[in-house]
DNA sequence: TACTGGATTCACT
DNA sequence: GTGAATCCAGTAA
């Protein structure tokens, strides 16, 4: 919540990352990308938790299939795709050459509360967006935003003032490795993440 | 063509 | 803690 102090001072600041910024190993970006600002048409938030996906066999990317095919052939694009019948997810697609992208798992809203209320059909402010699907609810993300760049209107924003929270990882067993590998990236504290990694 | 299961969420116990 | 919701992508035949 302290969060939102400082929205007005660093505003005028706000960098838009490039798509280049986001070439390189899914792993390494993804706690990068905590502290950043993320924004979608009327909507936009902090990004408070992350995950890693590479070629373990929990990733889309461990076979590569059609719908998979972007992890592999972009870098700096939205990967959504539609889950358990009635949820969306929103990746970031982070190597060309290589296989990798990086789920948008929470954020904290910061502009357009209200839309997203509606979108969500509920008003807890702490519920809207902590959470991958409940995410891509309230901002107004579908398989119709999939393949985009991040460019223009759906993109992401460095904001210097909130990229030094303590980060917070968990990891799981890469079961083909068979070694602990890095996974869900989060700030640690953030009310905004998801109950399962806090 | 048919079948299986899922990077989730929510209601209910 | 458990199970339902719900439909698409992937796989097998």
């Amino acid at each position: 919540m302290a969060f939102l102090f400082y929205i007005p001072p660093y505003a005028a600041f706000m960098k838009r990352l490039l798509q280049s910024w986001f070439v390189g190993d899914a792993v390494a970006l993804a706690p990068k990308l905590l502290g950043k600002i993320i924004k979608y048409r009327d909507c936009s938030g902090i990004i408070v938790e992350t995950e890693a996906y590479t070629t373990d066999p929990a990733s889309h990317g461990y076979r590569i299939t059609p719908r998979s095919q972007i992890m592999r052939d972009t870098y700096g694009k939205w990967y959504v795709y539609f889950t358990y019948g009635m949820h969306f997810c929103a990746n970031i697609t982070t190597n060309k050459g290589g296989i990798g992208a990086v789920l948008i798992r929470a954020v904290e809203p910061l502009v357009g509360t209200e839309k997203m209320e509606e979108r969500r059909g509920i008003f807890e402010v702490q519920n809207l967006t902590n959470g991958p699907a409940k995410f891509c609810k309230a901002f107004g993300i579908t398989k119709a935003e999939n393949g985009l760049p991040i460019a223009g209107d759906f993109s992401i924003y460095d904001a210097p003032e909130l990229s030094a929270q303590e980060i917070g990882i968990s990891s799981r067993i890469g079961i083909s490795q068979g070694i602990d590998l890095p996974w869900r990236f989060y700030i640690k504290g953030n009310p905004f993440v998801s109950r399962k990694s806090n």
